[in-house]
DNA sequence: ACTCGTTATGTCAGCGCTAACATGCGCAGT
DNA sequence: ACTGCGCATGTTAGCGCTGACATAACGAGT
């Protein structure tokens, strides 16, 4: 009777849209398009007033709608361990930090080490059809690998170096760190060197650490000596464990390497209670470079890594491979940043 | 010539769609989509093969044109004033992992404590239709509450607590922990007791730990003894000045609290330096409880707030008003946590 | 005057998906 | 047998925006 259409129940909420501000100024929905997109293709003129209406009806864009119709999004995906833990925090701020910088969005998931976890959030973010992917270090499933490969989006792996894999590569090779600690205790005369590390740690790097901790020791004709204590989930106590148990051993280490500077300061206390003189009856080093690692007493030499600076290369390098920002190079695909040994009073 | 309809270049690259799904499995694109967001709605058998073919055809769905089409996400958004910070790093994690537990994704921004920076990031976050808005506390600009007033996804509040404000609050009242602190400190016998605030950090809370310190400083008829250091940017070091130029003044305090760990730990080695006894010639308190404050010498006493606690209830509360998790009562809105004071050695 | 190129703006279709509605089928109740 | 209901699945029409292409307006060069 009454109508023949009868109209569609509208879905969404009176949300403003381009159109309502085409209307409002007169043009067409694309000019106004443009005017987020390419201001230097209206006139001054329209771009006067159609922010001046932007702002009258508070209208905000519609990036969902916007990344259908381009294919193209300003979000970035960042995939890391953790986000709490004192060693890539500094990595994600300065990620994110120079992607706001150029308008770029930051998605964020942790994985905890775990490949699976990993894998999940990187098919998650992919569903965005993000602008780029950063992974940390190289070590994925293999549903990850499959993840990426298919992919033409670029896609960063932090931490780790790796030349010989295909991604963009940010980081250090932790196996240097390793043979830097080592360098540094045979330089200040130490020879029987432990190292220390924590079983629980799903942290793979640690163990390229101690492979170059091992390598250059036999290289000078020393033995290795690992030490891993069985506290496996508290760092700190494990530190205390271990530092006991090797200064009241026979031999006596005249030095130890501790995985992280968690581990470290555990060492450090225990040798505080136990009386002994640091760096004198035992050295100690760490790694990370913590912000309490300068706190304590004896303060603690350790190496610290191009947290910060592997975040914001990270983030440049995705802005490069997008054309956000000018590069006259291709875009550099190896990345190897240098870790600092910071010499303080435990060594 | 040759056709009468050219057909329109293709914009996208082959990414496998939906219906390539469906045709392979013989349904129509809607049974497919209906696998993924209601699979109780498809029967045994279809479920089955229509699993099977997405992971032979590697299908990511796309989750841009579904939000598109839904006007809905699975995105929620927080801005948060740093994420490196030994404070708001476990809320972050905390808000991260609860969400991703339930497949929501986290898109992060930091503001440095810059209310224009909580806004644009506010804005480009509301241009993706998130399901939810996490912001840290209740300082914004014009902008940003005009922008929070006008959406109707769930806003949440976190790290203060007021009860006032209309947004769900997740936190805790700064005013309370001055309070606490010094309770704590005229519990022990301390009556001369400074107040040590940093004036550089943008960190207007600070601000209500010191009101609070003073309100019951003065209640106790007992004088407020405020100290602002000189030195701004660097908190150790500002803390250092602080303890050093009270202990070197007359008359001297007999306790002072730090506004926060960071400035403690510069006042407790300031005090070693200057060969005073901590404890008993100044009793030091910090706030914050970080990573280091039991590895100090003297371990120092300090106010945990509830860091992780407020990440995962935020995200609790958040995925109760999405209904992604069940609640029989309506979304408390006010949630009020406890911090924790933690005594150690040096009080 | 005419062509050409450049700049500013508009028309149309469609990105990949899902809400609303429609359909078709099987089965219980009478 | 027939009605009515619930369940599984299909059809249609957009969601709000931007790409390709079209067009209009204008000045410069011949």
């Amino acid at each position: 009777m009454s109508d023949s259409s009868p109209p569609r129940k509208r879905r969404t909420a009176g949300r403003i849209t381009l159109n309502d501000v085409a209307r409002e100024v007169g043009v067409s929905a694309l000019t106004v398009s443009r005017f987020f997109n390419h201001p230097e293709r209206v006139s001054e003129e329209l771009r006067q007033r159609i922010g001046e209406a932007v702002s009258a009806l508070g209208y905000v864009p519609n990036l969902v709608a916007g990344s259908l119709a381009s294919a193209r999004s300003r979000i970035v995906g960042m995939v890391i361990p953790n986000i709490s833990g004192p060693i890539f925090a500094n990595t994600i701020q300065g990620f994110s930090d120079t992607l706001s910088r150029h308008g770029y969005q930051l998605l964020l998931a942790s994985s905890y080490f775990s490949p699976e976890q990993e894998e999940n959030a990187v098919r998650a973010f992919l569903g965005w059809s993000p602008a780029a992917l950063v992974v940390t270090s190289h070590f994925h499933s293999e549903g990850t690998e499959k993840l990426l490969a298919g992919t033409d989006i670029p896609v960063v792996e932090i931490w780790d170096y790796q030349p010989e894999r295909a991604p963009i590569q940010v980081g250090f090779q932790h196996y240097d760190v390793g043979e830097m600690a080592v360098r540094h205790l045979l330089g200040k005369g130490y020879r029987r060197i432990a190292f220390v590390l924590n079983s629980a740690a799903g942290d793979f790097s640690a163990l390229d650490r101690r492979d170059g901790y091992a390598a250059i020791l036999e290289a000078a004709g020393l033995q290795p000596w690992n030490f891993v204590p069985s506290i496996g989930s508290a760092p700190f106590e494990a530190g205390k464990e271990a530092m006991e148990t090797l200064m009241q051993g026979t031999p006596k280490p005249d030095a130890i390497i501790f995985a992280n500077d968690n581990l470290a300061a555990g060492g450090l206390l225990a040798a505080q209670r136990m009386g002994l003189r640091i760096p004198d009856d035992c050295a100690v080093m760490g790694f990370g470079d913590y912000a309490f690692a300068h706190m304590l007493l004896p303060s603690l030499s350790t190496i610290r890594p191009p947290s910060l600076a592997i975040g914001e290369m990270a983030a440049l390098r995705v802005l490069e491979s997008l054309g956000a920002i000018a590069t006259t190079l291709p875009v550099q695909r190896l990345n190897r940043l240098e870790c600092q040994l910071v010499e303080r009073e435990s060594t």
